[in-house]
DNA sequence: TCCAGATGTTTTAAGTCTAAAATGTTTAGG
DNA sequence: CCTAAACATTTTAGACTTAAAACATCTGGA
């Protein structure tokens, strides 16, 4: 995809000196990009700003929980790596100040002693829910404006842009 | 907006028994800002990959003189910080960092003794500039799917979804 | 002039995050 | 069975990040 090509006399006469290595435009790819970027900053500040107001929570450690909410017989350490996309290590943190403050079961694998498995506590799973709950009602209120069509083509969008990104993380990994 | 809503019957059987609060469903706004922020959290990986990698820089660094190479009077650190939508503490730290390695300048306002005012210097401009035209490329790849016409709804999408956002974040401040 | 509030920056304490090295465990091939 | 490679996790060192407090300076009235 191109925009703003240059025009056919000047991709000829440039043809004719050198390899083609025009420096095509991507402003406008660039300036979707820091808008992406900008929205989703503002979005994340703002959850975060609250959960900390409301639930004296950061939002890592919220965003933890709900991957394990979502998984009632636990996941391991690699399983919240790989969803959360953030590092090993990362995890083994948050993880650790999660069971000391009692949100958090961690246990060994039966079947494999490099695995260990975390689950939500009763306590974890009860604070959990309370703050989805409200969590839920702050993204219809920052998305407010948008139409159900909007929100069906933005996903679409999104969609096509997630799978795009990851193709160029596979070939940069090649 | 509101998808799935309650039948009507249900409407009036809860507002007649206690003041409408009715859990509404927004599991579609839900899904959307997870998706916005997969596709972010997963491209900012990406450039942040290539730049240790082709540049061994960090992205904030990279970010903080993107800022500043727009800027050739230089500019306060409150803009800056406002501009990159960090925190205030988190910018004396990059820039003492980028000062120390000769990439910025910093000085004291002639006019506001309480301001100092940092720019790219003759080598932070040069390194910058080189780093931008291939971070160019990078985005340009990475939204390489994505048609003309994708990126201008996209833009308008998101315009929107700022503003939306903007005004969530105006009502709570209220 | 004086000074109370506003503004700009730095400091502090704690948490988040990464890449890379180190550690422990499992698995597959010989 | 042995062992090299793969895998899961932790550790390490350093950078980034925030909120809140502290500090410095400026500004606009009384």
């Amino acid at each position: 995809m191109r925009l703003n090509a240059p025009s056919d006399s000047v991709m000829t006469l440039d043809s004719e000196t050198k390899a083609v290595e025009l420096p095509e435009d991507h402003a406008d790819e660039l300036r979707l990009w820091l808008r992406l970027l900008t929205c989703t900053t503002l979005i994340e500040g703002e959850i975060r700003s609250r959960l900390r107001e409301r639930f004296d929570v950061t939002l890592p450690r919220f965003d933890l929980m709900a991957q394990l909410d979502k998984a009632p017989d636990g996941m391991t350490l690699s399983d919240v790596s790989k969803r959360m996309m953030v590092s090993n290590g990362n995890v083994t943190g948050l993880v650790e100040r999660l069971v000391e403050s009692g949100h958090l079961d961690r246990r060994t694998s039966d079947t494999d002693r490099r695995v260990q498995v975390i689950r939500l506590t009763k306590l974890g799973r009860a604070e959990f829910r309370k703050m989805a709950a409200e969590h839920e009602t702050w993204i219809a209120d920052i998305f407010g404006d948008l139409t159900e069509k909007d929100v069906r083509e933005l996903m679409r969008l999104l969609a096509k842009t997630k799978g795009s990104a990851q193709k160029a993380v596979q070939r940069r990994q090649d």
